[in-house]
DNA sequence: ATAATATGTTAGATAATCTAACATGCGTTA
DNA sequence: TAACGCATGTTAGATTATCTAACATATTAT
């Protein structure tokens, strides 16, 4: 199992997430709700939240903070996924000569965040990181 | 907050201590009962387990399955937790002198499991740090 | 053979969470 | 200004998860 598997493992309750968040259960759910996280569920039915799932509603938190909404909310944190996608292939190294070169064009003429401190390891993660 | 203060935060409900141990609720519970873990609770005094809480309970179980009772169990852990505090107070540098000899001296004569493999970080912290 | 240990199982109570619906405050737009 | 949409609050009723306590059972130690 590696890190990325163990950020995504389903983890935690509702209540513990409102706790670690400062959120209302109330948002949370409206957030799920308007797919910005997914959240696993017991076999009963109960959503279980893993490190990666608080770690973007601390980010949902913030962006709200800062006046976003919802949708530009989403737009944002799937575009920053699709990003960390690229970057974990890359230190991988999965991608073939000519996907690397075709992404390095890209960045050229459309400059996106790889790289950027956007896309350093989530808040949550560094919460319980060792170091 | 650090690491220590972040292994000790109370986050799982007992019924992800039982998919993350394999460990059954009733034996969880009389495992508390016996003073080889002490689990938070909520208001509504339901428990909640800090990772190491979980690493507690694996290292138990292992022990168990090598055929020690509850009580040997209980005896064991408790000295590597005081030999922890020992490494811990050595890293911080929190000793003076005279204590740091004593301890020394005494390894000397009763060598224990200081800087052994023992004293490793747990099973789960491990599983769940980034690198 | 009996006692102790560790765990299973059950019952009944309580806590936590679920969905769905309606309410509210606050900008935005017609 | 009135109506609307968004994000959130609140409530009710149902369901799931967890709790304690008691009794059952299998294995181990005396």
């Amino acid at each position: 199992m590696n890190d990325k598997e163990r950020r995504m493992m389903p983890l935690f309750s509702i209540g513990i997430v409102m706790k670690l968040t400062e959120l209302t259960a109330r948002q949370i759910r409206y957030y799920e709700e308007h797919k910005l996280i997914f959240p696993e569920r017991t076999s009963g039915n109960q959503r279980l939240f893993s490190f990666n799932d608080v770690d973007r509603l601390l980010e949902i938190k913030k962006l709200l903070d800062n006046g976003l909404n919802l949708t530009g909310i989403k737009l944002l944190l799937d575009e920053s996924d699709v990003e960390k996608e690229k970057l974990a292939k890359i230190r991988k190294s999965e991608l073939t000569e000519k996907e690397l070169r075709t992404i390095l064009k890209n960045e050229l003429s459309h400059p996106s965040k790889l790289g950027k401190t956007n896309l350093r390891q989530g808040e949550l993660a560094r919460f319980f990181s060792k170091h």
